[in-house]
DNA sequence: AACGAATAATTGACACTTGAAGTAACTGGC
DNA sequence: GCCAGTTACTTCAAGTGTCAATTATTCGTT
């Protein structure tokens, strides 16, 4: 497109509001990747932990934490909704806690395509020598955040995963 | 430890420091809880998109990021370091990238264990077509929320990353 | 110059993740 | 009762990720 003859001094109309969109634009960036960095920091400090100390996996964890709270069992797809993976997933590190007997399938006699997981004991026992540590590592990792700072990110977190939990509706 | 003896109405001096402790047991795994949930959501959201209208994936178009603005290149143990992965990852995805034709190895004469990994002109062509959609996926998400509260998060979690970045020292 | 330690990258084994395709079981309308 | 459509789960292939072991090269000391 051909340049416009313009008087030298004249300095463009839009640019407060193209800054400002600008800015705006990288700022949605810089927040996301921001986000992302912290969340890699704990989750990788979270798996180090569970391989070292329990010679386990974050996705086991979940699962198992899951779990630890319905009593009569969770079906699969039920398992695969609440962490957020698909079924496939699931099926596999269902298996290998099956066979480490740390979670049972059980069938359900109401509908015979559904297994309720549901922990063992030894499972239980297990989970808990496991979530009591975790917390601990969490809280060692922001401790030296102070607990304003805190509640303002759980305040701000909140907002803004109400705002992204459902697609920008068309 | 035996309770003291207390006048009546003396309220045990401990209990406000232990809900505080408590309470922060509980934030700072809420937080974490929280920042996960926002993570996977946006995190998700962008890979279905890189995958629908790319064809691509995250861990690929991280790595043409770190590239673009490096021309000179970057070492593989550069990479690993900027993407926060292993080296082993790296020279898995690099492979793909490769045999695709968006990167190239190219062998550094001052050194014969290294490689300097760069876009080649095709790979700039598409790495600048995805990374303008990636912007528009990422504010879309974000727009519903305030500047303000935009900048109160990105300096929020500016903090929790210098917190979290060195581990808790000894 | 030569040797041991450190560094750069790759490889192989194993685990997680997704998406698509497959199997078995249930459901509702005819 | 049948059968089309849905639902629950599994299987498989390909990509991503870690760790430990290996190869090749460089560096530092002697």
């Amino acid at each position: 497109m051909p340049k416009d003859k313009t008087p030298l001094k004249l300095v463009e109309p839009r640019v407060d509001a193209e800054t400002r969109i600008h800015d705006d634009h990288h700022l949605s960036v810089r927040l996301w990747l921001r986000m992302l960095a912290c969340t890699n920091r704990v989750e990788s400090f979270v798996r180090q932990n569970l391989q070292a100390n329990f010679t386990t996996t974050l996705p086991r964890f979940d699962l198992m934490a899951q779990l630890e709270r319905a009593v009569q069992g969770l079906k699969m797809s039920e398992l695969s909704q609440r962490m957020m993976v698909t079924g496939g997933n699931v099926t596999g590190i269902t298996d290998g806690l099956e066979k480490e007997g740390l979670v049972v399938r059980e069938t359900d006699p109401a509908d015979r395509r559904v297994f309720r997981v549901k922990l063992t004991p030894e499972g239980q026992r297990q989970f808990r020598r496991m979530a009591a540590e975790h917390e601990q590592w969490v809280i060692g990792l922001f401790e030296s955040m102070s607990m304003k700072h805190k509640n303002q990110l759980v305040e701000l977190l909140g907002e803004l995963k109400r705002h992204i939990s459902r697609p920008p509706a068309e």
